[in-house]
Parts: C-alpha cells; structure tokens; sequence
DNA sequence: CTCTCAACTGTAAACGATTACAGTTAGTCG
DNA sequence: CGACTAACTGTAATCGTTTACAGTTGAGAG
C-alpha cells in the first residue's frame, strides 16, 4: 500500500512512465495509450509526487503572502482577496505571517530562496534598507502592497492613504470642526508614517480654517492601545473631532468617550480607517475611510500571476484611491 | 548568478557534497572542515533547495490548515493560534481555505496525497462519510477541530458548543427570561447543526421555566443574514431573549431591534457566540459564548506537532469547554 | 506492396539534495 | 614507532518526476 509512482502506473498501463506523465500534463498521446494511462491512474489512485514534480519543472505552484499580523483585520481582508484569486489558479497559498521585527522579515525575505515559492506577495509594515535590497535580488516574482521604496523595480499595489486622510479632514472640515485630532498607531510603522504624515498636509492645506490640531501616538494599531492612548491625552477631550488609525481603534476611542460621557458626534466626530465590518455594526455607526484591503489583495494577486504569466514586462504601479464612507459618527 | 547548489558549496570549500549536507544538518564534522562549509555557504548565499530535500526526505515541512471561509473571524482566530505555534517550529503554514461544497473538501483533501503537507488540521464545515473515509486513508498526521465522526482515529479538539448554549440558556433563565428565541445559521452545517441540537436539549432540561421557544434559521452567519431572517420572523420581536449563532449575527440582530425600537437588554436580551473582539466594541456589549478558537487552534497545532515526533501513540480527544462571558447585554 | 513522414513512444539523463557504505585520517596506547 | 580504533570523509545510489533525443509505428501515397 506504498503510495504509487508514475513507474508503478506505467507498469499497470503497459506503456513507459514518459506516456504516463504526458497524459497527466495533458500533451498528446494516441487515444489507446491515453485510455490505458487514465484508467491506470484511477485504479491506483495515483497522485503525482509534488516534490519531484517541483524539483524537476523548478516551480512549487505555491504563492507566499506575507504580512506583519494575521490579527489585523486589514490584512485578513487582504488574505481573503488573495485567496479568493489564488483559489481558481493552480496556485496554493502558503502564509508567513506574524513577523514582530525587521529581522524577521529579513530572515523570511532569506528563506525564500529556498525556492518553496513561485511569487510572493508582500506587505512590509517597517522600512529597512536590506529589506529592499533584498526583494531587489528575489528570483521570483514580488508584489508589494503598500509604499514601494524608489528605485525597486517591482509590481506595487499602493493606496494613498495620505489621500484618505486629506479626505477625513475635508469632511469634518465641512461639518464644521475645527479643532481635529489623529490617534495613530507607532510611528515606526509605515501605516503609522504615512497616516501621521498626510495629516499633517491636510491640516496644512486647510490651515486657515482649522484651529488646533494634535497626533496622539498609541502603541499599537488595537482598541485597548487607542482606549489608553486617549486617557492619557486629556487635553484632547476638548477637540471636536478624532481620526483615528484604524475602525478598532475608532471603537476603542468611542468606548472611552462614552465611558467620558462625550457624544459621538455631537462633541466629538469620529472617523476610522478601512471600513471595516465592525463600521457599521457598532453605535452610532462609524464614518470610516475605506482602503480597500480585500481589492488590493485580489489586484495583487492578478498582477502577481500576469507577472509570472508574463515576467519581462515592465513592472507596473497600481494606485487604488480610498473611499470616505459616511456614516453617523461625524 | 545561477543559485548555488550544494556541490559548488561543496567544490568552493574543496570538500565533498557530503560533508556540506552534514554540516548544513548539525551532524558531527571536524572543525576545520565545518568552517570551510560555513565560509563558503556564507559567501555563496547558498539556501538549500527545498523540493529536493522534500523529494529525498519525503518531508515537506509544511502543514496545511483547512477550513471553510477565511471571511469567518472564528477561523482567523483559529488561523492565528495555529500560526503562532508553526511559528516557532520549522514547519510553515499551507491555507487551504474557501472551500465552498462537499466536492471541493473531497477535492482537497485527495490532493493531500501529493505529499506537499506533513500533517493537516481540518475543521471541515459539512459531515459526509465519503470526508470520513478520506481522512482516514490519509497518510499524514491529521488533527480534525470539531465533531469527529465515530470510527474515525484521528487528534480531535472538541469543542462542545451545545454545552455553550445551555450556558447561555441557563443564564438567560436566571435573569427571567421565558421566551427564548435561537437566531441560527443554516443547519446543513456542522455548526449550525450542533447549535441546534444544544438550544433544543437546553430548553428541554428547563422546560418548566420556559414559556415559548423558537428557532429561527438565516441562510448564513452573517450580519446580514441575521438582519434579513429577523425582518423576516416578525413574531420573534415578542420574544424575551435571542441566542445568536455569532456575533456577527449578534451584531446584525442588535442593528434589526434598535431600528425596531425594541431595546437591548431590557425587552430583548441577545447573546452571541464566539466572543470575538466585536462583542467588548459594540453598544450594549454583548454577552457571548467563547468557543477559545485561537486556543483550539492552538492546541491542534500541538497535537499535530506531537504525533508528528510521535506517530504511534494513540489518538487523543481534547475537549475544551466554552465559557459564557457576561456583558451588558442580557 | 513499399516508401515516406508525421506522430507517437521509450530510454535514459537530468533536477539537488540525503545517506549507506567503504575508505581515509589521526589520535592513543603499548 | 607501529597497530588499533574511533571519528570523520567521499563515492555513488537514490528519491519521483520531466523531457531531449532517438527509435518505432502506421496511415496514405505512389
């Protein structure tokens, strides 16, 4: 009951193993050695040995997506939107998730050489130097979601989210408010970067309008960190409006400022970041600015399989605008 | 630039192929011909090919986690135990998720056989014997999260959510209610079915206290499903409590009642299941069952480690016990 | 019936690692 | 200093496929 190889399969269909692995790879054959070949495989219930297979043709069929923290809810959506392209291709997708540092990427970045992938799609939470050098020198494929540093000649699906947020401060900018917060994630993080940075030019761009304004740091992205960031930061209680960094850490604002008894919206907008479900589930519902995670993830599955498809075209940009949802928080 | 293999390590370091091999495998080597190794496969780059060590090992390093829908938050947290414990071992993570019929489980689990996986967790959505005689012909380590049918020997992790409901029954009698409603998820599935069963036992151990009862069934576990089947059921508003499949659904139900101006706990006491992050987020927090999927996909993924090292010792069901979290409400 | 040639088939050599087995070292002891 | 032995090293076979190349087949033309 050993598991059967294309030899054994050959034997039982009285033609060579070479007839046998045409048949499976679907090349031409006469009628008869396919038949006797078909009917062989099924009696023994023959599955090709992937190893063999990969070490032979230099291909796994495998897809690595790789990101910081499968907790986080946007890059979930991103998973889903790559599954979903990855599920009607030949493709598996193969997760390394839950890198904590920049060497762990580096390390991650290494293993790929292994050659255990076909493409890989990237999501890079920190910047670094060698992290760039080194998808730089990636044999395979790489798609990179979020900021491309210059001068990496790689697919990028990017979001402007420094436009999202230009977008949240038009809007309550238009509701009046004038005094507007960012409760933001680390800093050292490229999300984190880029939210604090385009806040800073909104608040710029609008400058005559707006008269206070302020960046709470929290430790991380989570409602618990926004909860405490915010009883931290009295002084922000007197703003009439808060962007937050992301729809958890919206809520865990909320929670506080309920907890404070400040209404939302009526002493206090709320907008959150990625429109997540949790948007409208929670009360009042939650304006939030929609990155579009789940569209990203397909999009960079696509260009990751054109690319493969297709490997010296020119590596292209795909820039995908963030939407403002409105809803009763602001 | 071709990648370096291990005979020009070999050829570099004037040594045989062996001997790097041995080395790269912490076998016992002289020292100096362990750093000649070292110095050329530092300067080379060299990473091991991985398919070929999988061809002669017949080891791929790698497990699969299958289930239904990565949209399912249940299954991320599931995801992030069992990635949390790969992580700190060599094996990396395989998803197979969106499996979406019978026939695709069937599909995948077949594909099993072409050895890409060294031991599979699967929390399959549907029952079918033909799942069954798969699983149990499979090769590899397999750990099954959820009922496992009679017969089969395989890891389980159980988790007995019919006991969660009676928590949740109980409680809900304890606090007065009399007329109990289940808003359940389509009961062709495992859980759905499972919920099912436990609400009917629960209300019939407390059948003396409880004046009406109902099922209600929505087409999926989704908020939105949940909305749609309560909008659907009218007579359920006159109901006293309402057991969610999620809280998700939870959620969904929340949003139907206060635009029907029935208020959460006072005429209508809601629990949900799952004890996401969602239930602490959303106004009145909600009372939920945790079903501890993080912590069963942790403990699926020791399982699997532990009868990987250990292949004959006998299969072990773990049961773990859903606890009811209390919050505002019911 | 033989020849031609296109279409198919089989043989055997890869792919890049691991490892049994035999051969080589070099250290120790008398 | 030589013999013995334990420890290391190298050669070559092997894992299960794919595929180049050469060999075979058979249909159709003459």
């Amino acid at each position: 009951m050993a598991t059967p190889t294309i030899s054994a399969v050959a034997e039982r269909a009285g033609v060579s193993v070479a007839s046998v692995s045409r048949v499976m790879n679907g090349m031409s054959a006469r009628p008869k050695t396919e038949s006797l070949v078909k009917a062989a495989i099924a009696e023994l219930g023959y599955q090709p040995n992937s190893a063999a297979r990969a070490l032979k043709v230099r291909k796994s069929d495998q897809i690595c997506l790789s990101f910081a923290d499968i907790g986080n809810p946007a890059y979930v959506s991103m998973t889903r939107g790559v599954g979903r392209v990855l599920h009607d291709s030949k493709y598996r997708l193969l997760l390394a998730s839950s890198f904590s540092s920049v060497g762990e990427i580096i390390e991650q970045l290494r293993s790929m050489g292994r050659g255990y992938a076909d493409g890989l799609i990237i999501s890079p939470i920190y910047s670094d130097p060698e992290i760039t050098e080194l998808i730089a020198q990636l044999k395979i494929p790489v798609v990179l979601i979020g900021t491309a540093p210059k001068g990496l000649a790689v697919d990028n699906v990017h979001i402007d989210s420094s436009v999202g947020i230009k977008l949240a401060v038009s809007h309550l900018k238009e509701r009046g408010r004038k005094r507007i917060g960012l409760l933001n994630g680390p800093l050292n993080t490229n999300p984190g970067r880029r939210r604090s940075e385009g806040f800073k030019k909104a608040i710029a761009s609008h400058k005559l309008e707006i008269e206070a304004e302020q960046i709470v740091v929290a430790e991380d992205f989570s409602s618990q960190g926004a909860y405490t960031a915010l009883a931290q930061s009295p002084q922000i209680e007197k703003f009439d409006a808060l962007i937050c960094g992301n729809d958890l850490m919206a809520a865990g604002a909320m929670k506080y400022l309920s907890e404070k008894n400040i209404s939302v919206p009526q002493d206090m907008a709320i907008v959150g970041i990625d429109n997540t479900e949790l948007a409208s589930l929670i009360r009042p519902t939650l304006t939030s600015v929609d990155l579009l995670a789940e569209k990203r993830g397909e999009i960079a599955a696509r260009l990751l399989l054109d690319r493969i498809a297709n490997p010296d075209r020119a590596p292209k940009k795909i820039v995908v605008k963030p939407e403002l949802i409105v809803r009763a928080s602001s």
